[in-house]
DNA sequence: ATTGACAATGAAAATGATTATCATTATTAT
DNA sequence: ATAATAATGATAATCATTTTCATTGTCAAT
């Protein structure tokens, strides 16, 4: 019985991007790949590793990072940081762009996409002649379950 | 010659808050205070450190950290990340809030205020019933001058 | 299939910002 | 001045992230 490949879109991504760069589709590359798409989003590095290693333990942390940053450059991973410590990644292939509420009580992030405060945003740009490659909005406040 | 004292404001409310807490307005924290009101907005600890060092050389780091920290808590500045690595501090006293826009090839930050999208997050908040504690909104990209 | 050029990896060390520790020194109320 | 306690400086510890480097894997050309 022949598992299907559940993610070919984002392993198609991936592998484009590598090769335009000249680089290779691994095995480890392709063990974060898949268990970072079919973790919860928003993960750390330090979870990512964790679930990678139960499938391949000889991977390592550093290509676990090393390969992360790869995922952002080929455009289907995303990078937050809200608390101070550590990132946190969430898949973004082909999901609409968006902003985060963080609870800071249960440290939950919920996703909102607001169109005319986008359009703001790049109003204010405009007239600031800012040329705006991407932005960040956080929310930082108690969800409606912490209050 | 009496030299005045330039920030009383800042040092009253600093004073103020301490005594509540039951803390004190030593000197390092003056002096810290001081050179932190003197430079530009949008300081890094490590270049705090190097002024405040040619103040008084004994004051040492990690007494800029705990004294920038409780700075946060008595309202006379706000710290911000831009770029990955460290936090850079504003003063934030009497100061209306502001967003950012970072420009990620000369690092210069710019403030706006926009009240339309400050009115629309606050909206965005109600609607999903959470409640808003501070909010975090960076534009990331090119200035006038960079590009 | 083999080879050679070079990319990728794992393990461990290095980095760098921030925090904690702790013995010593200041500070304030008395 | 003294006692109680907070603050400080020097240093070590943390902890996420990067680098290093020797080894291994990958692919294109043969």
């Amino acid at each position: 019985m022949k598992v299907m490949a559940p993610h070919n879109k984002e392993f198609n991504i991936l592998d484009d991007y590598l090769r335009s760069v000249g680089q290779f589709l691994t095995h480890p590359r392709k063990v974060i790949l898949e268990t970072f798409l079919e973790m919860d989003r928003h993960v750390s590095i330090k979870d990512l590793c964790l679930n990678v290693k139960k499938v391949d333990s000889q991977i390592s942390q550093a290509t676990v990072y090393r390969t992360m940053k790869l995922f952002v450059e080929a455009g289907i991973a995303s990078e937050n940081e809200f608390s101070d410590d550590r990132k946190l990644f969430e898949n973004s292939y082909g999901k609409e762009h968006h902003d985060h509420m963080f609870c800071t009580n249960c440290k939950r992030v919920a996703e909102f996409h607001h169109e005319p405060i986008e359009r703001l945003q790049e109003e204010v740009a405009r007239e600031h002649l800012f040329v705006i490659n991407n932005h960040r909005m956080t929310l930082f406040g108690l969800c409606s379950e912490c209050h």
